[in-house]
DNA sequence: AAGAATGTTAGTATAATACTAATTTATGGC
DNA sequence: GCCATAAATTAGTATTATACTAACATTCTT
């Protein structure tokens, strides 16, 4: 098993995600939004993506935060099992705004594989309650 | 909401459990047996049994280590959470060793009543993959 | 009472998280 | 190009959780 999502703190996780879904090619996230998006100060974010570099999930130099190849599939891989726990809890009756914050808490837990099979269980619904798709959403 | 076992860390969370489930009334589990279930020394057992009595989880001394009634509260609804996983993951065809593993992970950082609204989806099973009871093992 | 088992202290270390204050490095307007 | 501001970075500090070994204390058993 190579460089896992399952390695990643919680705080690495939010980065990820957050560099992932509010960052473009040609508008990536800069430091002190990403700071504000996660409500902590700038130096303690900085320390976060050095670690989440040294993981090889970034790279950043002067507040331009890129994933690399592997970290935009780890990010990819956590929205996905993501949105298959929104939609789990979703259809349990959850509200959408717990379901999401439930599925924070333990998509990066949680094995791309058991993922897969949770949602096959459930009905391979296409996309999350938020309207976005479930797998490919490059 | 009052103490509740989302602010357990991982490891409290496998002392919980273990205490709960290979202790018995006549039998608490003692230090050294904790220590050796969680591949763990002493001395750091006991610094983690040190903080779950602070969180009024357990009472120790001389190595009995005993819950108390909001721990053992705490234990049973992990337990639970715990075994809705397991189920919705063994349904969906994960195996019963993997399943377990997963579940462990994330049954200690999820809402109770989200589970509970998990459980009646997937069919409201009475006993988990193992065999044991989901609700009230008491 | 001695020895073995068990628990506890003391001391140390590391990783992750977080902050403030100060400094450096752009960037943009003039 | 220069300066002011904005943005990033460094430096320094602190806390919590985890973990270890070695030493010491306590308790139990024979």
């Amino acid at each position: 098993m190579a460089i896992n999502e399952r390695y990643l703190t919680k705080r690495e996780r939010d980065c990820m995600v957050s560099i992932r879904e509010k960052g473009t090619e040609d508008f990536p996230l800069r430091l002190n939004e990403l700071a504000g998006i996660l409500k902590i100060s700038s130096p303690t974010t900085l320390n976060i993506l050095r670690r989440l570099e040294v993981k090889g999930m970034i790279t950043s130099s002067r507040g331009m935060i890129k994933l690399t190849e592997t970290g935009r599939e780890s990010a990819d891989r956590i929205l996905k099992i993501h949105r298959v726990y929104e939609s789990l809890f979703c259809q349990s009756g959850v509200s959408e705004k717990m379901a999401c914050n439930e599925a924070s808490l333990v998509d990066y837990l949680t094995e791309e594989q058991t993922a897969e099979m949770v949602l096959h269980r459930i009905g391979d619904p296409k996309i999350c309650p938020h309207g976005k798709p479930i797998r490919d959403d490059s």
